[in-house]
Order: C-alpha cells, then structure tokens, then sequence
DNA sequence: CTGTTAGCGCATTCAC
DNA sequence: GTGAATGCGCTAACAG
C-alpha cells in the first residue's frame, strides 16, 4: 500500500501538504493540490486509518452494544443509530453480546482498546460494567434502560405507561385474569412494565395475584416455559400480557400448540412490536415503541456528548402506543383500525 | 490513560518487558512479570489497539458487510461468524448497506482505510467492486452469491435445487397455475431461484409462462407488489413460489389484505425460512437454508485465508431443505410432520 | 501558503 | 533474559 510519503515524494511536495489535500484543512494552492491528486489517484492510495486514529489519539467508530441481534427491537434501534452516524461521519461498529455477560465483558476492553468515539449500549440483560468506561472518559450513551445513580445519557420509553395501556386494554375486552410475563427480576425494564400491570390491576380494583405473574428471559422460549406453567393453573388465565416481543411469540407458539383459542379463550397482548405481528392469525395486539427514533435519539445524545463532554447528563423518554389488533378482542376482530398500515 | 512508559517506569523495567508480559511472547523473569503485573494492575493499564495495530500493521477484526440487517437470514448468518471469530481472536464489525450501493462503496473504503484483517460480504443486491479489496489483498470471502470470472472464496446453497424442490412440490400438491416472484434480473440467487422453477415445471411437462415471473427487489414491499400484479391476471394463478422470504411475507400480507384463503386458493412456498413461519397462519412452507452454517463456514474459510493468502480458492455448496408446513397443502394441513420442532 | 520536525503508543530488532 | 533504539503512517506545531 503506498504511503503518504510515496504520494508526495510523486507529486513533488511534501507530506503535509498532501496531509492537507487529504483532509481539506487548510488552503492549498490549486495546482499543488491537482499534483497531489494525480499522484493520489495514481498510486491508489488510500489513507491508513490506523496510523490516523494513532495520531489523532481518536477514532471516527461507535459502538453500539445489545444482547440480542436476532431482535427485530435491536436492529430497527441500530438502523436508527446508523443513519445518524453515517451523517455525523461515524461508523457503527455492532457488538451482540447474546446475553452473555462473558462476552459483554470482551467487548467492552476490545472497546476501550480500539479507542471508539462512543458508545451507545442497549443491554436487556443485568447491568453491564459501565464504570470503566466512564472512568476512561468515553462518551456513552445507555438505551432502553434506567442505570440509577450514574450521571449518563440515556434514553427510555414510558414502559409503565405502555405495561398500563395494554392491560387496561384487556380488562376493558373482559378478560378478568390476567396473566403476566415480565423479564428477569432486577432488570429495569421487566420491573417497570410489571409495574403498569400491577398499576392498571389497581386501577380497575382488580386484586394483584402473584401466581399470575412469571419473570422469564426476554427471549422466546422462556415465554414457551412460562406460558406452559401458567396454563395449568386452575382457574386458567383467560388472557396474556408479555413484557416483550420474543415472549410473545413463545407464549403465542405454545398456545397454539395446546390449541387454545385466542382471543376467544386468551387474550394477548406484547409489549414492543414485531415487523409481522399482524401477519400471525389472529393478528397480535402489541405496544410500539418508536424503536427507530430511540436509536436516533441515542445518536444524537451521543453526537453532543462528545462535542461538550461535560453537559449535564439527560434522559429523554419516548411514548408508546397500544396497537389494537386482533389478539385482544373476542368480538369482530376484523374491524379494529391500525393506523400504521393505512 | 495509562501507557506501556508509565507501567514501565512503575515496574523499574524497560518498556520492551512489558510489552513481552503483555503479550506473552518471550521468557520473561517470574519476578519482573509479576512486578509488571502488579504495576499494570495499580495503573488500570489497557493495550492501546490502535497503537499496536499500526505498530504490526495487521488488525484483530473482521467486517462482515450484509444488505439489511432486518432480514433473519443475514442476522442468523452474522452469528454464525461471530461465533467462529470469537474463537479465533477476531471481533466482527457489522457493516450494513440497505441495499444502497453507496453505503456499500463507503464501507468498503473504511474497511480498506481501517485495515481489517478479512472480510465477508453477502451482497443480495447487485455486484459489489470487491477488486480494490483483493487488489489490496485484503482476504475475502462471498457468502450467498457466485461471482464469476474472480478467484475467490465462496459459500453457497444450491439453490436452483431447493427452488426445484419448492415448486415440484406445489406440483404434487395439485396446483397448476404457478406463479414465481424473484429477485432482480442479474442478481445470482434470483437468477438460480428461477432457474429451479423453471426447472421443476420442465420436469413436469408444464409450460413455463413469462407473465407468471415476477422480479422484485427481495424486500416485502416489493413481493406485496408483485403479488398485486400477480392477483390481476386471468386466469389467476393458484400458487405461489417466492425467492426470499422477505418477499414471501409481503406476497402473503397481500393476500390477506385480498382474503384470498391460503392453501385453499393459492398455495405458497418461500425460498429461506423465517423464525415464525410456524406462527403465521398457515403455517409458511419454506425452503430452508443452513444459515447459521454459511455464517460459520465463511468464518472458517476466512481463517484459513488468513493463514494461506496464497492457497487456491474454495467454493463450498451447502444443502437446502424442503421444510412442509401449512401454506401449500390443500388437504389435512395439520398432519404435516416438522422435524425442526420435535 | 508550504516544508521540516516531532511524536501518537507500541512491538521489534539488535546489542548487551 | 533484558534494555535502548527505531519506525509503523500520519497530523499538527512551528518556522519560513
């Protein structure tokens, strides 16, 4: 690979004047510059990023860390931080750590390693060690999650509002026990939408029951397990709230396969929305969240960290909506409006 | 942050035996070792990657470039890799190009600029210019499209075989009038697809009818299109073989939103499976790719690039499947058999 | 506006 | 077995 000072030694001046052709920092006289770019072209050369990113003591690279890269909520919030970056002049570098916190721990020191600009992390999981990175004074953003007593960036939804909706939703459809499945006990998110549930049961003067309720894993077969052992409690459950998308397929999946009904025998609803979730008979009422725009926002706080390192840390909290569709309403399921598909 | 000096100076060492502590390389004195040990310990001591990336011209990552990050295929296939270059030392960069060809030429030039130690693409839009990558000899690997006329490694499925599958397939189950939505004309898989349908109707004396093809831009919005026009023809067609499975969803939403019932007046099969085919109603017949496999064996051909830049190029053909669910048996769907699911 | 120079942090010669 | 010295390729002072 030619180097800086093959392109030079060719177009006859020296390395920092091609250094300047290259970054277009400061003015160089136009017939210079032509020789330096024939030169260029010439030789094809190409800068080593490397040797840039040595020099300058900082890289144009993010990294965005989630636990699961098979979750349609994980890669529509990437998209979200990607076109961000792309127009900031960063790259995003994808980090899956599958839950593994083995793996979670790898990533963040090859992070820190590589010297990346930022970080943007979206853990499902228990909490991630943050405070390395903090300590080396890398600019991060938390997604999706509440990390309390640390002053960092972060961006949620109302997951009790949305946990709320959604149950609310049932017992105004008629369902009376309502089952819940939440995340792993201790993670923020499967606490908060527990939370709405519990919240919306109070409202209703419904009483709590906590043999209703099982704490899974976010992922698909533990919402299988979890619908399973709810099933043979008697009374049954006549209807479902699952804390996130992939429990609700598993839940959905082992309904199916014990062939009860839904929503005639069990009304569903997830919290978090698939890309097909209406594309499942009957199709699924779920709460959206604006997974896109969460990764835009995460984005854009990680941009202004960096550019002021020492502003005040913000969190910014996105809505949810409840999106009727069929799986929660035992009545003429056909005529429910979803306005996202007008 | 710390550098290889400040634990040097700690220690009462050179930074040389550092260095040989860090990376373990030569003999190093147990009593030195562990006063570096310690020193590094006390400092939070972490190897600068860049430096050492310039240092020995050579990096520990891979970027593995795909077209949509949404589509199950390429997330499984990224697991795949990832497992595999966890186990080798490598971390795997995630560069996703929706499709844009613009997108892709950017990344290709900060892969190139960020001296990556290999490369796998699975391209499923049009040519890639892999030449300034295997100019700059730059190991890479195809995963998912031959590309002619180049010495380079490859990972296929066979396809024009599982398209055939598919499609005699409908043959058997009694439908006549079969329609087919592949991808662009040019692009390899859709090429294959087509060619196997073509194939199968051959083999079965049926006339293969141009206005029965479809060319759609293996997204869903281009199969819901493509079905439109399919439905608008007369007579209709009464069965449907799509080349990805992204299009099969669009095709199949179509239909939906036309209440034409599946089996019963169109049968469907798609090329590539998708997690919840099973959960669609009826349930997807899918053509299913080994493709956390493709992932894993593009890894492994890498590595051994890595190792041999010199060796002969490998293609590798992995098989596909007829997976039989619902959506393309008229009769008695429930007593299909699926292996994946006992 | 341009060239000379130094050094980012590290791994690797080469003497000792 | 260890240390001193060098340079990977580039950018940013600084001097001219």
């Amino acid at each position: 690979m030619a180097t800086i000072y093959d392109v030079a030694r060719k177009a006859e001046v020296s390395p920092a004047t091609v250094s300047r052709v290259v970054n277009g920092h400061t003015n160089v006289d136009p017939a210079l510059a032509d020789r330096v770019r024939r030169a260029m072209r010439e030789l094809d050369y190409r800068p080593n990023a490397v040797a840039r990113n040595l020099r300058r003591s900082r890289t144009t690279l993010w990294a965005v860390v989630i636990s699961d890269i098979g979750n349609p909520f994980f890669t529509a919030l990437v998209r979200g931080v990607e076109d961000l970056a792309q127009q900031a002049g960063y790259s995003v570098v994808l980090c899956n750590t599958d839950e593994d916190p083995a793996k979670e721990t790898r990533y963040l020191n090859a992070v820190l390693a590589e010297q990346v600009a930022g970080v943007i992390i979206a853990p499902s999981g228990p909490a991630a060690d943050l405070g390395q990175l903090t300590a080396a004074r890398v600019p991060v953003v938390v997604v999706d999650r509440q990390l309390h007593g640390s002053r960092i960036d972060t961006v949620l939804v109302d997951n009790e509002h949305g946990a709320r909706l959604a149950t609310t939703h049932l017992l105004d459809s008629g369902y009376r026990r309502i089952a819940c499945i939440t995340g792993r006990r201790g993670v923020w998110t499967a606490c908060r939408r527990l939370g709405g549930y519990q919240r919306a049961l109070a409202d209703a003067g419904q009483p709590y029951q906590e043999e209703l309720v099982r704490h899974a894993d976010f992922r698909s077969d533990g919402g299988y397990r979890a619908m399973t052992e709810l099933l043979r409690l008697r009374p049954r459950p006549d209807a479902l709230f699952a804390a996130n998308n992939l429990m609700t397929v598993g839940a959905v999946e082992c309904l199916v396969d014990q062939g009860i009904p839904v929503p005639a025998e069990m009304g569903v609803v997830g919290f978090d929305d698939l890309p097909w979730a209406h594309l499942v008979r009957p199709a699924l009422t779920t709460v959206t969240q604006p997974t896109y725009q969460l990764g835009e926002t995460a984005a854009q706080l990680l941009i202004e960290r960096i550019a002021d390192p020492d502003r005040a840390a913000t969190t910014v909290t996105l809505p949810t909506k409840l999106q009727v569709r069929e799986s929660s309403v035992r009545r003429r399921p056909s005529a429910v409006v979803d306005p996202d598909e007008a």
